[in-house]
DNA sequence: TTGAGAATGAGAAGCATTCTCAATTATAGG
DNA sequence: CCTATAATTGAGAATGCTTCTCATTCTCAA
């Protein structure tokens, strides 16, 4: 992210390829679909650069990275209104939701503690309105 | 969890000394923690059954699993009181804090979108009061 | 144009976690 | 108490995601 004198370092091809490949797609993209969608306009990219770039683009503050309860992350472009995620155990679909609150939590333990923050990743889990009618039928 | 008759299993030795373990330590303890603490009382305890034994206390509700920024995953007993986590970006420190609110967005998430919540986490990070400091002074 | 630093590709390495499987242990029924 | 059955364990192999290494290529500024 910074080069030896403290500049930013330069948005190349690749970076800006898993940008736009974030940015034209309507889901939370793992680092593997990332390089699967990479390949097809670069067949030469590596999953390292596309690791490598994930990192920077998060650096840079234009994507975020989530966790969301599976072994590996997904990424999304940095969105104008903040959200949040609820993801479904049970078929991994993903809902996303604003909650103005979360800021004035936020808010008002950086009062209280003195400290700085600059994430905030509120998720939860459970059954999604599907897979529980489907829970409900076997019971 | 399941015996081939749907009947809970057993709480085993192994299990105990695991749950035991996040018991009487103020801290969140990842798997190798436990791991280290666990062979001080029973020397001949796998990392496996570590492992198998914070996934069954979790599922029984026992221990709650915490991703805390981190590439791997913390553990504590579940509390009476529902709280949540800051983390510190540089220094690792845990902050833990209430926030009466967040259960009010979930419940409203649940009535509009259908769904059932079994899970809440919210992560702060950033930089903790000391770290803050410290950084002030460098620039 | 050239030299220094930054970025890349390819594959190796690392780390956390899960799996396999043989041996051990617990439980229920006789 | 004995036995059958299933659950659990230990040890290490295997997996999956991510990061690292290093030789090569690219970019920018002088």
């Amino acid at each position: 992210m910074e080069t030896t004198h403290g500049l930013p370092t330069r948005m190349t091809r690749q970076r800006r390829l898993v940008f736009e490949i974030l940015q034209s797609s309507a889901a939370h993209l793992d680092a593997e679909s990332v390089f699967e969608l990479a390949k097809i306009r670069d067949a030469k990219i590596s999953l390292a650069t596309v690791y490598r770039s994930l990192a920077w683009l998060k650096e840079a503050g234009l994507i975020q990275e989530h966790r969301l309860g599976e072994n590996h992350a997904h990424f999304e472009t940095t969105a104008t209104t903040p959200h949040y995620h609820f993801s479904c155990l049970r078929c991994g679909k993903v809902v996303e939701f604003e909650a103005a609150e979360v800021r004035e939590i936020s808010r008002q333990l950086c009062a209280r503690e003195g400290l700085q923050v600059t994430d905030i990743h509120l998720h939860l889990s459970g059954l999604c309105a599907e897979c529980r009618e489907d829970q409900e039928q076997c019971s």
